[in-house]
Formats: structure tokens, C-alpha cells, sequence
DNA sequence: TCCACACGATACCGCTCGGTATCACTAGGG
DNA sequence: CCCTAGTGATACCGAGCGGTATCGTGTGGA
């Protein structure tokens, strides 16, 4: 280990940007923002503290930006089961469930980014605060355009369930109340999605 | 008049205990755990640093007990309804839902302090930390002999879902995404109690 | 060849933190 | 009466924080 810190440039290492980035990622998701000083995310990223101000205005900016990169993460995954269930509203809400159902055991103990960070973040003019808000509000919204496209009667009423027991799998898991909470979560997104299938002939009903 | 209730700094203190544990009960809710220091307890308690920590080891614990009383409420909550409805563990169910959403105007943009506090101590040892979990592990064991008595078929499942909702909810609030979600709540906790009615007649669900 | 420029290393600043030591005061019980 | 115990006030400690200043260094483009 210690032989391949020892070069500095033959080995390909990343930009000290992406390093940073990487090294802060790590250490929030493991200890919180305010538990991890700027002197130890320049170590993990093996430079130092005047690189990342170089890069990043102050730590909140840095916090800022890893938010940024969570939230785009979480787009992502959007995207994907948009592409991968084209014109299935059902099985692309089923694929985001198993997104998070998939990623809990990863999270266990120390629970979601967004939730976390909000709770040590309770100004809400923080720049990253604002990032969480703006991704949640816009992750609804594609959450409500998904139940509609399922038919669900009630789409918004539908998208506020769904997003509860995401939100709540999650935080079940990092207190350690509810087991096997995989499982349960993807048992209780398709309840949801099939209470209320569409009447026969439908033009939008999922075909299999 | 409100002059029995309210604490005149001069005349009528409260104990010095209790009065640091009400500033700081506030300020954690307020601001974060991290964010308060000692001395800031003490001004708004009306008392100096040393007094705290002649009543508390070290902050950490102060912290743990804040966390006793906030789940001594809960399990007041529990109590409460249980005694309002006797032997009707369908609206005790209720009671305990129409308690969170009723709380969450209060808590908006700061949520659960339970949550708050787990993702600001990540240390699993931390006293605060076991103080929480096994608080919700036995509101688990409750909602779950609820469900049970409510002759739910899947108890463990149903009280599963209610407890992702009921935090799920709370998280919603603070992030904003979800507006009118304790309306939403409630009709969400209707439905779970609501959607497998025993048939008439039916035998008691086993117990564990 | 030279220069610009990003990077590394280190020392430093002011501030706040959790926690301790010390001393004076006051109330209450024998 | 005094003795004790709890309280208030203040000063202090070492450590770590976010953030800055300064200087050295290596490398790539012209």
C-alpha cells in the first residue's frame, strides 16, 4: 500500500479535484459534514488543505458540490429505468423501489446523504440545503408524472405514499428497527402500484 | 391567567437540572447537537457550564437523556391511545398516526429529533444511540402486537409500512417535497388498516 | 530555453469547543 | 451557632476548527 502512495506521477491518479470530491464523499457519508474537518478530507485525497481551496470556495461549497453529485446519482437512476421500462410507468416505479431497496444494506447505520445532511444543516439558505430541496421537489414531480402514466386515481396521493415508505425504509434501516426492510419495501411499492390497476383495455395497461 | 405556568426567571426557577434540560431539549431541536455548545446550554438555562457538568458527566450524556425524555413521550403517545380505545387497536393505530401528523407542523424544517440526532452521531456506541434504538425496536414490538390484535394477516408487514410512512413522513416534511403531508399521512394509515378487513368470522390471527 | 501556473508543504490566525480548577455565596439542618 | 452541600461566576486549558499567507517545486507549452 504504502508503494504505491510513494509515486506521485507515474501512477495515474485522478485529478486532486476528483480526489477531493471522492475522499469528502467518504468521509461525510461515514462520519457527517461537522465531525470531518478540511484537514482530514486533504489527507484521504492525499494532498492538502490549499488544494481543495483552490477548487472549492469554502467547505460548505464543498458540501455543495457532493450534494450536487448525490442528487445527480439519484437522476441517474431515474433515467435508467425510464430507458430500461419504456412506456411501463409500473415497472419503472418498481425499478426505482429496487434502487433503494438494493442500496440499503450499502447505507446501514448511516442512512441517506440527503436525510443527513439536512439534519445538520437546519439554516435553510445553506447552499447545499437548497440542493437537497430542489432535487426532492424535482424528484416528485417525475414521481407524480410516473403514477400518472400508471393510472394510478390518485396520482399525487399515490407519489406521497411511495415516497414515505422510500423515505422511511431508509431511516428504518439506519435505527435498525425494521428487518429484512428490503424486502419489505418492495412487497409495499407493488401493493401500491397494483391496488389500483386500470380497468381492463386501457390503453397505458402494462403488458407481460 | 398563565402566571401559574409561566417561570418569572426571579421568583419560581425550575431546578437547575430541569432548566438545562428544557435549553438544551430547545437548542437541539433548533440547531443541531453539534452546533450548541456547553456554554450556550447554560446562558439560555439561566446557569453557568459548571452546573451542567455537575448534573451530567459530559455533554454526551445530556444528549442520551434529552433522548430518554423525547422517548418517554412517544411511549407516553402509546400509552395514551391505548387507554383512549381499549381493546380497539384500530383506532389506537390512528391515534398514533393522527399523533405524528399533528406533530409535524411543529417540527417542519427541523424534523424528528430521533432522526436528526442518529444521523449526527454516527458512532454506534454512543449512548444517545443505543438510548434510540431501543426505543424504536419496542415501538416496533407495540405497532406489531397492534397490527396483530387489529387481525392484520401480515402483522409484522403491516407495521412495516407503518412505521416507513410515519417516518417517512416526517423526512418529507423537512425536505419539503410533500406538501399536506400529514393530511396525506392519515388517509395513507386508513388505508393499511382499512385494506385487509378480517372476514367476519374469521379466527384470531396467530401470535407470536 | 524560459516562463506561467497549478500543485505541495508548512506555518499561522482567530475562534470555539468540551471540560476543569478555583473561589465566593447562600440556604438549611444539627 | 456553625457546617455542609449545592450553586453562581470567572478564568483557564489543550485541541481542533475553517480559512489564509508564503514559499518551494515540478511540468508542459511556446
Amino acid at each position: 500500500m504504502a508503494s504505491t502512495v510513494r509515486r506521485p506521477s507515474r501512477v495515474a491518479k485522478l485529478p486532486p479535484r476528483e480526489r477531493i470530491l471522492d475522499a469528502a464523499e467518504e468521509l461525510f457519508q461515514r462520519e457527517g459534514i461537522r465531525r470531518v474537518g478540511v484537514q482530514a478530507i486533504a489527507e484521504k485525497a492525499e494532498t492538502t488543505k490549499m488544494a481543495i481551496y483552490r477548487h472549492f470556495e469554502t467547505k460548505d461549497e464543498l458540501v455543495a458540490e457532493w450534494m450536487r453529485i448525490v442528487a445527480a446519482d439519484y437522476q441517474a437512476a431515474f433515467d435508467r429505468v425510464r430507458t430500461e421500462y419504456p412506456g411501463r410507468p409500473r415497472e419503472q416505479i418498481l425499478g426505482l423501489a429496487r434502487f433503494i431497496a438494493e442500496g440499503l444494506p450499502a447505507v446501514s447505520h448511516r442512512g441517506c446523504p440527503f436525510i443527513n445532511t439536512l439534519a445538520e444543516l437546519p439554516d435553510r439558505s445553506h447552499p447545499a440545503r437548497q440542493v437537497i430541496e430542489k432535487h426532492k421537489a424535482h424528484q416528485t414531480r417525475r414521481l407524480v408524472g410516473m403514477c400518472t402514466e400508471a393510472g394510478l386515481p390518485d396520482p399525487e396521493q399515490a407519489a406521497a405514499e411511495i415516497t414515505f415508505v422510500l423515505e422511511g425504509a431508509q431511516v428504518s434501516t439506519q435505527n435498525g428497527s425494521i428487518d429484512q426492510a428490503g424486502d419489505r419495501l418492495m412487497r409495499i411499492v407493488e401493493g401500491i402500484v397494483d391496488r389500483h390497476r386500470p380497468p381492463l383495455g386501457s390503453p397505458r395497461a402494462t403488458v407481460d
